[in-house]
This record gives structure tokens, sequence and C-alpha cells, in this order.
DNA sequence: ATCTATATTGATAGTCATTCTCATTTGAGA
DNA sequence: TCTCAAATGAGAATGACTATCAATATAGAT
């Protein structure tokens, strides 16, 4: 049940919140932005602030519910968190997300960051290209 | 010359462009943003527009010139493009910028990016972590 | 089940980075 | 030097996000 999992994110348990988790764990699409979150729930008649929807995404990422990311193109998206970390490679022209993940590369940064005196917190990694998937040549020739 | 890069790169040699061009090559902090720039100039006692300043930012990482990032901590980044390409590690705490090249790193992205079809264009990685120097420590204790 | 203190919500105004508009100026070739 | 498209600067406009604040809802005590 979410309810439980917001108690134990130490999150009170309200119908807002209930709503965007909710969402989030059941849209095919894993990468949203705040807007999109907002839209998609009041479209399908829900009643929500948009300054709401941020206010719980900002407390979901603090909890560690969720991940946020910025990439190159525009608004930042935010990711349900579960499974264990990976990054992600973006289409450039269709903007389909994919997500991967590769010991080496996790291995190296680590070492990276120690040879440079750094204590290794986080990292963002996002490959751009192209996928070439048939709606993705079909949206632009 | 400035000049000579502007043409080169298919610009018109302006003022303002000649400007920002000889600040980005005689700055110690490679990595600015376009208010910092902008800032800069005006305090140096020139007179330019902060619109031009973003216009022909974008005019320079269109010719290849510069190279933008968008480190999570808010603001767009520009850095000169050159030697060879890197990655960067940015301290969380002073927000110190390092640079870095990994043959390893880069190889496996290309290897990834195959292996899920996409066409690599483009990459963005970077590590985010304390450098604990001296400067850094004073800033939080 | 009810009450209370406090956290949360929604509407809206505000902020900040970036882009657009447009009248004026400038650079490069004729 | 002249001409004219391209570029500039000032300020308005946009878009994403955050702060404010009165009204409301939640968790725990009664």
């Amino acid at each position: 049940m979410d309810s439980e999992e917001l108690r134990n994110a130490g999150l009170k348990v309200t119908t807002p919140r209930l709503k965007i988790l909710t969402l989030l764990e059941n849209s095919v699409e894993r990468h949203m932005t705040a807007e999109t979150i907002y839209r998609l729930l009041t479209e399908g008649g829900e009643v929500i602030g948009l300054a709401t929807v941020y206010r719980a995404l900002a407390q979901f990422e603090a909890a560690g519910l969720i991940t946020r990311h910025h990439f190159d193109s525009g608004q930042t998206v935010y990711e349900l968190e579960r499974g264990p970390h990976h990054d992600h490679i973006v289409c450039i022209r269709c903007g389909r997300v994919e997500e991967f993940y590769d010991k080496v590369i996790e291995e190296r940064q680590r070492e990276i960051a120690a040879s440079l005196g750094f204590v290794l917190s986080d990292h963002a990694l996002t490959l751009y290209g192209e996928c070439n998937s048939p709606e993705c040549l079909a949206r632009k020739g």
C-alpha cells in the first residue's frame, strides 16, 4: 500500500501525496516532469494544486522515494526509485529514455573521484543519441 | 587573434562578441554563467546587454567555440572549448570544478549506446562530491 | 468518536534565468 | 563612402519553480 511507503518515509499520509505516488507507480512512462504529473492528475478529474505537486516531489526526493534528473532538453524529470541504480540514454529526436547500468563505469567513477581527492557522493551520467526506433523515424522522417 | 576565431566560425566580427571571447580566454575560472560574464564585463566598464551575452553564447556554442553544461546546482555554465574532450567533477560544498578524462568510460559509453541500438552523439557525465580542499573546509567548517 | 495543535494544501503572487520584440546601430562588401 | 542585412541593447515576456497565507486536513491525545 502507498500509505505504508509514505509512513515509512516519515511523511504524513495525505490525499495529494497518495495521488502523486499512485500515479508514479501506475504510469507506463517512468520519467515525468512536475507539469506532466499535474496535468495527468487534473485531466483525470483530480483536484490538486501545482505547488503541491512540486512540494510533494521535493519531499519524496528528500525521502529517497524518487530521483530527479536534469536532462539537457529542458525541465527536471522525476522517476520513482525502484530497483538498483542506473543511468540514462535519451533519444535526441523522439525523447525516448532508456536505462542502463554499467559496473565498469561505476567503478571507474569512484576511482577517478578518489584520485582527485574527492569523496564521491553522487553522479549524473546521461548519454544522448538517436534511437531510430520505428516511432522515432516516423516522427521526423 | 580573436577576430580570426570568429571569422573562422562563420560569425561576423562585432565588438560585443570580441569582448566576451576575450573574457573567456583570459579568465582563470573556466566555467562561467551568462550572468557572471555579463557582470564581469559591466563591472570592467564595458557596455553590453545581457541579451547580447546570451545570444553570443548560443552562437558560440552552435559554432563549437564553447560548450555548455547543466550542473545540478542551478544555472547553465559555459566553457571555452580548448583541448580534448573531458568530463567534470563538482564539489557540492564549495562549488569547485575539476576536469577529467577517462578512456575506459568513454569506450564503455559507446558500447552501451550501440548495444541499445542508439547512435551516440553526445553525453553528459558529472560527478558530485566533497573536495575537502583548505578553502572548501573553511567555507563550512 | 471527538478535539486540538500542527502540518499541509491550493490559489496566487513573486522570483529567477532565459528568450523575444523592436527601434537603433554597426559591420562588410559594393 | 554608401547600403542594407545582421547585430545590438533595453525592456517586456515567458516558463519553471518557490514563497506566502488563509483555509483545511491529519495524527495523536482525550
